[in-house]
DNA sequence: TCCAAACCGTTGGATGTCCTAGTATATTGC
DNA sequence: GCAATATACTAGGACATCCAACGGTTTGGA
């Protein structure tokens, strides 16, 4: 990785924004701003994780979500909405996992347009352990305090609804 | 916009990982989680903001750090070190923001290795007017309340500092 | 009943990100 | 002074995301 820069750039931004008259909404840039670098940081550290298993965070978060559902399968369109992505994103991953042998697609029984993602036994299997590598690698090392943890899930949660996200 | 889900995902996803018996991470992994779903839909409104400009958010992002810049200059290892995203990621916003006349490539007066990307007056005009419409559109809608985006600010700039993004 | 409208998944194209490798220029050390 | 090492940028490739468009299936209103 690259040596830390001597200041925080989304800082120095947020300052920039205020020196040029737009202070009402410096906090709100550098609050976006910083979400935007903090995926960036999170994201690369999932794919660190996941690479041994072949897997990326797409392939893995589809993986996940078939291995919670009861039957082990779902339509597509539902994964599209739950994992809430492009459709298309779920086709390419779909493809990806079911050449590595981690799904299978069949044709749902009563509706010919819909098609059915469902887990085999290795994809289960590998859901299992990538998801043991994430908990103890990034999710147990999150580097979040618990206070915060809880404050990023509120305002977040917040954001997500009034977004359309969800109802609830 | 598809409907809302009638169900938050990713409450849900804690409430599976407890029930898995992953309590001391789901809370983490809840808070991880909301922050790349969050990052994607603040990525689509900016984007769908800079659009009319012909613009993306990496390209925009690259015409901001030049306007902020005394010269209106910057070697390119300089932005990338900046803008916190790989050399190449540069390479390619330079090369379509180079053909759309909005920044020119110069050698280094003294340094044989270094390239300087420089705004020109259009691509300086354009950095106005996207700033503009992003301030009002985005970062003056952002839909966080004042009180969050002071502590999303916090929590994510000791995230950042933590995971050597810089010192200070 | 039957055809138009809605819905589902896929294909093709554009963009961005990263990684690896390669070329050119600087700097360092002997 | 010259070779070895480091640095700067670019080329090519893998992946993911989105959008627009297309063909097949289902549904619903005339």
């Amino acid at each position: 990785m690259s040596p830390p820069l001597p200041r925080d750039p989304i800082a120095d931004a947020q300052r920039n924004w205020e020196s040029h008259g737009w202070s009402d909404v410096a906090a709100p840039m550098a609050a976006i701003t910083a979400i935007m670098r903090t995926q960036q940081i999170l994201l690369a550290r999932i794919e660190g994780a996941l690479k041994p298993f072949g897997l990326t965070f797409a392939r893995y978060e589809l993986l996940a979500l078939l291995s919670f559902a009861r039957s082990g399968a779902l339509p597509m369109n539902k994964a599209s909405a739950l994992l809430q992505v492009h459709p298309t994103s779920v086709t390419n991953a779909v493809d990806r996992l079911q050449t590595a042998g981690l799904v299978v697609r069949s044709p749902h029984p009563t509706d010919g347009r819909t098609t059915l993602i469902e887990l085999t036994a290795e994809g289960r299997t590998l859901a299992k352990r990538a998801t043991a590598v994430l908990n103890a690698e990034v999710f147990g090392q999150s580097g979040f305090g618990e206070n915060d943890v809880n404050q990023l899930i509120r305002i977040l949660g917040d954001f997500r609804r009034g977004a359309g996200d969800f109802t609830d």
